[in-house]
DNA sequence: GTTCTCGGCCG
DNA sequence: CGGCCGAGAAC
């Protein structure tokens, strides 16, 4: 007899995982029930530790219910110590390549997306129609591009630029190492001119003061000469590229010149 | 060997 | 009480 067990598809669960409930049917513990996820490909797990491990750092299943399979958004509250650990892993092994924004770092598998509450009923002080639209943005998000680099198709890892000295960085952790980083995002996010920071507050208390609009970097002025000079660089850069396109195109036409006297011959 | 199942520990 | 996992039973 082939009694086939039920495993239904989760919705919580990215597609192709199915979940399943096992009855006991004997014993002391009779009556009760197990649960037991399966990935895509076949792999079973029985508790959500070993749901965890599977998926990795950059998962947080704080909210999700291993038995019920769902999101369960009100057991959010007890992330004491996890955030610290999630931190420090993040900092010694792999960057959180994740830097889609807004993002919780504490993001899971099933989407968790960043909402603010603008509009409490019955709350007067928590309505704030000015702000309804803005997106939240998480405060020294720039911290997750530490340790990203760039690297060619070789795998070979790039050298990073040399920021002018004028250039410091601000905030926990304020090391030059992210804060390129920082500045390219900040650039390529938007389209409205990037000062960092302004305010000199932001430099006390950045928890406090800081500007997310701006990367985490102290107020800088451009100078003439600055532009000068880069606008030098884009020129000789340009040049070298053109160099080596035309060499590309010659030796292409040699190349093309001896096929067909290869085939005439 | 692998998979299934229940016991039992531990928080 | 329930999650988690060890380990014996079953295959």
């Amino acid at each position: 007899m082939i009694m086939e067990r039920k495993k239904t598809d989760c919705p919580a669960l990215p597609p192709g995982w199915k979940k399943e409930e096992v009855i006991r049917k004997s014993g002391l513990s009779a009556g009760k029930s197990d649960v037991y996820y399966y990935s895509p490909t076949g792999k079973k797990f029985r508790s959500k530790p070993q749901l965890s491990r599977y998926l990795g750092n950059t998962v947080d299943l704080g909210c999700f219910d291993f038995r019920t399979g769902k999101m369960m958004p009100s057991k959010m509250q007890k992330n004491k110590q996890r955030l610290r650990s999630d931190n420090l892993s993040l900092s010694k092994g792999k960057p959180d390549l994740n830097t889609a924004l807004p993002i919780r770092q504490t993001a899971s598998i099933f989407k968790q997306p960043v909402t603010k509450v603008v509009n409490h009923p019955n709350n007067k002080v928590k309505t704030d129609l000015q702000r309804a639209t803005e997106q939240p943005r998480q405060l020294f998000w720039e911290k997750r591009l530490k340790g990203l680099r760039s690297s060619d198709v070789s795998e070979e890892v790039l050298r990073t630029m040399d920021l002018p000295k004028g250039l410091q960085s601000i905030g926990p952790d304020s090391s030059d190492e992210t804060l390129l980083s920082a500045i390219a995002s900040a650039l390529h996010m938007s389209s409205a001119p990037i000062t960092g920071q302004t305010s000199s507050a932001a430099e006390k208390n950045p928890a406090i003061w800081l500007n997310s609009s701006q990367p985490l970097c102290r107020a800088f002025t451009v100078t003439d000469e600055d532009i000068r000079e880069q606008e030098l660089k884009v020129h000789q850069a340009r040049r070298s590229l053109e160099e080596a396109l035309m060499a590309d195109t010659l030796a292409r036409a040699n190349e093309s010149v001896r096929d067909s006297e290869d085939r005439a011959a």
